[in-house]
DNA sequence: GTGAAAGCGCTAACAG
DNA sequence: CTGTTAGCGCTTTCAC
């Protein structure tokens, strides 16, 4: 069974092909009454225009490659449904593609965007990925390209973020309104701008707030519920002095509150802690996680938005880079309160 | 700056776009030397195969259109995930649509699909839909599609699923061996198959055991953490005796466990608790809560074998459709231990 | 081993 | 208002 073609309609209407092709776009000088016998017969010939022969010929495919490191991962699959969503109520269809935080399967994924002809690409970058050549060339190839989450600067495309720096200053600030003196701050060894701007924003609220910046407070490690419960078990081990502990995501922040639980150290009345993140966990353990959302589906929606904002005034790379920075929610729960 | 064609390396080396289309294509009867020139050249001028141009003329896109609900569910978002990874292994990409459980988008996705000419539909039926014409067309038209979880067995296609069935009876079971003798059981009231299936193996397995099956002990309302609550308010006020509930998913499990915990009532001493699909919280929250296990990804990857095998055959719909049913795996936790 | 030619299904001038 | 024509960039016979 051959697929339908504007042809066939042409044949069973005694027109030409091209007038039904003008017809079922509702072309301004087609006869109103051939506009609904094309549209009837499509309809009974159950016909669907083949995208593929359209986009060859008009050069717009309206489709847009997103390139994130995995959908496993609530914060990616939460990012994706916003830009998903947008993309979709203004036509656009999204081509799907996971780096798996690989440099590799990162040019692979742009490679193959390129050779859909994407109208552009939405991206997060891959832990892995040190070099961005992969990236800039797409600007230089005036593809336009949006990063978010996980920028670099260097890059000069636009980007959609939240404030990290803010969060970090935000949840250490609402610790020490809370009455905490010596906060700890734990973080990654991983060199992920994200992070290191909420360890620069915990030690600005510190400063802030007259609170000296001790580096025996600061600790780093790989993400993960261990890491917090390590983290704890050495600042008792070491006797060091602690009311307050910022996480630098909620998982660790997790372990924190499980090996303070352990150790029978009270929460929050002996320790506050806050996480960064607001995974799905933390509003139901006991004590709740107190954290700084991130407005993963509102950062997609703002990506996308910006996205098509920018490519239909045609210009993408014409003038300095747009940038969005999303605030970053407090979200005070039990264990600082 | 135009993108460098086939013709644009045939002029280079002198020789016609045709030979460079096979040269490309690793066409057995070209020189070796001029595949070689070709493939360097093509490199050096940055060339990129236009897929739609290929598309079109073979009639191969590469690409499967995947529709669910939502990727702001970690359960879809993992079956995608899995999807995403096997398709992409074997060089097909994803087209990713959202139906937001709504019928009417839902036809909007297969229509899209249908024009971008995909190889095939990987889905799973929103809740709002239940008139399946749109899905028994594809059938129709030999446009391969699988299902999964949501399955609808009268549309007669390829599918993979858990057992749900079997994995009520197992959580029913463990509370059972557990030592519970009346155990609630809390589902939904709208009409879908896989929750059915789960109060049907809650039914057996109390008759398996010699247990009375007591229509008083069986709720069902609106998915939620306050359908939990609200049911476990409503055998207290009735003063109806219950030692165990087994919730037909994890948040109403959750609903179940705060409100007897505001209630006093020990959990797993007084009452035993069971959720089902592994929500992210369960194993974070005190007590954790037991569960059932739906092997989401390996879900997703299973679908993508399953529709890559059948596709290879080339006779999809030619035989009894082939079904994949996963085993549900009983995670025991606190909440019943 | 390479080339010539047709055509996938559509868009978009241009003609009439 | 409708028709003619020329491709988009590739695959795929068939010829030499």
């Amino acid at each position: 069974m051959k697929k339908t073609t504007i042809h066939d309609i042409a044949r069973e209407l005694n027109i030409t092909f091209s007038t039904v092709a003008k017809a079922l776009n509702d072309h301004p000088r087609i006869a109103a009454s051939t506009k609904e016998a094309v549209k009837e017969m499509a309809i009974k010939l159950n016909y669907q225009q083949n995208k593929l022969a359209s986009s060859l010929r008009s050069g717009k495919t309206r489709i847009v490659g997103v390139l994130v490191p995995t959908l496993d991962v609530s914060f990616f699959s939460s990012v994706v449904h916003g830009i998903e969503t947008v993309m979709n109520s203004n036509g656009y269809n999204i081509l799907l593609y996971q780096s798996k935080e690989l440099y590799a399967d990162e040019i692979r994924g742009i490679d193959t965007f390129l050779q859909t002809r994407v109208e552009g690409i939405i991206s997060s970058i891959a832990l892995q990925t040190s070099d961005y050549n992969h990236f800039i060339d797409l600007k230089k190839r005036k593809i336009p390209l949006l990063l978010f989450d996980r920028i670099v600067d260097e890059i000069g495309v636009p980007y959609v973020r939240i404030d990290d720096y803010g969060g970090g200053f935000m949840a250490t600030e609402h610790l020490i309104k809370q009455g905490c003196k010596r906060i700890v701050h734990i973080s990654t060894d991983q060199n992920v701008t994200i992070f290191k701007e909420r360890l620069q924003g915990y030690k600005e609220a510190l400063i802030k707030h007259g609170l000296p910046v001790d580096d025996s407070l600061i600790f780093t490690g790989h993400l993960s519920i261990e890491l917090g419960r390590n983290c704890i078990q050495q600042l008792v081990n070491e006797n060091i002095e602690f009311d307050g502990v910022f996480a630098f995501e909620d998982y660790t922040g997790l372990g924190v509150l499980k090996q303070l639980k352990e150790l029978k150290i009270n929460v929050p009345e002996q320790v506050k802690v806050i996480g960064f993140a607001n995974e799905a966990f933390g509003a139901h353990i006991t004590p709740s996680l107190s954290t700084v959302d991130q407005q993963t589906v509102k950062m997609g929606e703002e990506a996308a938005r910006l996205f098509l904002k920018l490519i239909k005034e045609n210009k993408y790379y014409e003038k300095e880079p747009e940038k969005i920075v999303l605030d970053p929610l407090l979200i005070p729960r039990t264990s600082s309160e």
